[in-house]
DNA sequence: TCAGAGCGCTCAAGCGCATTAGTACGCTGG
DNA sequence: CCAGCGTACTAATGCGCTTGAGCGCTCTGA
């Protein structure tokens, strides 16, 4: 009956020995005061001496006591969690490296609040949503990060129904009551670009950008007109694709294939980017010879192919940092606000140059 | 004090106004009962009769009922989650598809039984013990899938020590009386790797492998060992790195440069043998021509580099499943038990071919 | 001198659910 | 006619924690 604390030793006799979790009442028990006293103290809230404060504090830490997150959760105080789902294919999601950089800042910042991380993988949008009425409805998350925001999102006004706080990482239109945003420059990036591109002397660009329902695809989609326009540019257009290099593959095929074939590409991201420059080297073509090349991600990928890839590199791991601070300032009761993500910087590596002089015909 | 069923579209007066979830309080009041007949007839439980049990399920699904998992948990039923930590540095993270592709795999299972998945970052394996003995300490979760088994690893004991569920991804040695176990046949793979390469005339082989501290990679090791022996191969053998396309790229370069030249290489990740295959292009040699490439991991990345790469393929979502319904049947009271992943195909693309026949000197 | 205001603490209620121990009722069999 | 039993339900606990309402005590100020 003498109950000592948890050493583990005992591995003979353990076995399948649940090996007890301490709750509060033992605290109370060994240092000798009541529970509420402990949950006082333990709270850095006000009621206790000092001394009985540090009494309990040690008697906590000797036996290794946690807080019982379903406890929490029951009696109020949220359930020390944030929610993340991902709504993408499974096959379309491994290309990417971007998910596991933003998800590991996220962590960064939620392991020093100690708050869990629930993460979800869905088919679309409307698996999300249920989703996040089931998570909400069991209580199981005290806010969430929203991923790849849409034109015409479901997902803000269900959140302002449920009334769970959220941020949206990417940036959206509008803005909602309890909806932090952490906005990408897609607009100035674009602008980069496109103006790097006319400064080297292309004239005639062709954007293979991602989904057509991503906000950020639009975006960058209108910035693109904006600027050609701008610039007086004519021969500037988009084409949507998912993502994917067997896509990415085949609108660079049919688009050099074309009348006015363009002297730059750009893709919206690093897997459709040296999927397109395989296929400008399979048509005889050179890079950046022929053909310029802009990947709008960077990765190992664009070093990893031949010649090295000109990208637009942000900081993935400090997008999902500031995500996560957002939302943590959100659960605090700080007030929704919207903040920018740093430009992305664009380096130039080996794939863009000048234009061949003989175009513009 | 009319409490409406949440209906959403009093979106104007919604603002901030938290919706209340519906508890089985709500339920046993409209539907003229107990909560104990309404938890006997939502639970499937004797004590109610059909027809208070259909009324009540009626009722509890018209009010978008859905348990607590806090009150759940508390009341000793576990979290309903399961807990994943993945011990790599963050930069280490991105570059590979698998765990992605892993996680994807999981939840197909995990949302059947509405699981939910709880997800950590951390950098070491000290610190992934710590995430479980807090997740135990604060009832987060009912079991832990446990990737990247080590050579003498601390996690299984530690998993015993506190009863905590576990399938481990990838294999142990030894078996554990709560830890279930998914084994990747990397011996066997191993040896199919080595046995293409004999037949094709290959007599010195390098295996650029991933950190030394993982278990598979000794298996790799061993195995490769075993089979050269068997094949009576002396110009073998294996070199350990940290699986970035960097340390890959050097490797690449010492081994090639060294005194007796190996013809063919065989890379533990898809990333490191791009990397090495541009490499052999920079040193003027040629692939296949002058040395052959399989690299242990297939992926878009093989197939987006010229040659395309051999490579050791293997269906990581079913991987997931499988570890998924592992831990489910454990949960479930099953016992533990040790299950063979399918061997993996090798894909032979163009990187593989027989050595020059020049070599030997 | 005594009301009043802290201070440090305890009590008890309650969060939403599962579960064990009743209770009321109708039925059967002796 | 009633013991005995199964059925359909209710009442009461408890899980581990938070919290508002006390309750004695000491210290202050008029």
């Amino acid at each position: 009956m003498t109950d000592s604390p948890p050493s583990g030793k005992d591995t003979q006799a353990a076995r399948r020995a649940p090996a007890r979790r301490p709750t509060m009442k033992d605290i109370a028990q060994r240092a000798g005061v009541s529970e509420s006293a402990v949950s006082f103290a333990l709270n850095d809230r006000p009621g206790v001496s000092e001394i009985t404060r540090d009494r309990v504090r040690r008697v906590a830490e000797q036996l290794g006591w946690r807080p019982s997150t379903a406890a929490r959760a029951l009696s109020g105080e949220g359930a020390a969690t944030v929610g993340l789902v991902v709504a993408r294919p499974a096959a379309t999601l491994g290309v990417d490296s971007f998910f596991l950089q933003l998800i590991s800042g996220i962590q960064e910042v939620l392991a020093e609040r100690q708050l869990g991380l629930l993460f979800q993988v869905v088919e679309d949008v409307a698996a999300e949503c249920a989703v996040y009425r089931r998570w909400w409805a069991e209580h199981r998350v005290d806010g969430v990060l929203v991923v790849d925001p849409r034109t015409d999102d479901p997902r803000p006004g269900l959140l302002d129904e449920l009334g769970l706080p959220g941020v949206v990482i990417g940036g959206l239109a509008d803005t909602h009551p309890n909806l932090s945003q952490v906005r990408a420059d897609d607009t100035g990036a674009m602008a980069a670009v496109v103006g790097r591109l006319y400064e080297l002397g292309h004239r005639s660009v062709v954007h293979i950008a991602g989904l057509d329902s991503l906000a950020h695809t639009d975006r960058r989609i209108r910035s693109l007109r904006a600027e050609a326009a701008r610039h007086g540019l004519t021969q500037v257009r988009s084409v949507t694709t998912d993502y994917s290099d067997t896509e990415g593959a085949a609108v660079t095929r049919r688009v050099l294939g074309a009348r006015a074939a363009p002297t730059a590409l750009v893709y919206d991201n690093d897997v459709m980017a040296a999927a397109g420059a395989a296929v400008v080297a399979g048509l005889g073509l050179s890079v950046p010879r022929d053909v310029s090349i802009v990947s709008w991600e960077d990765s190992v990928l664009c070093r990893m192919v031949h010649p090295w890839l000109t990208a637009l590199s942000r900081d993935t791991i400090a997008f999902g940092r500031l995500a996560a601070r957002e939302l943590t300032a959100l659960l605090d009761g700080g007030a929704a606000r919207s903040v920018p993500m740093p430009l992305p910087r664009l380096i130039e590596r080996e794939s863009t140059a000048p234009p061949p002089p003989l175009t513009g015909a």
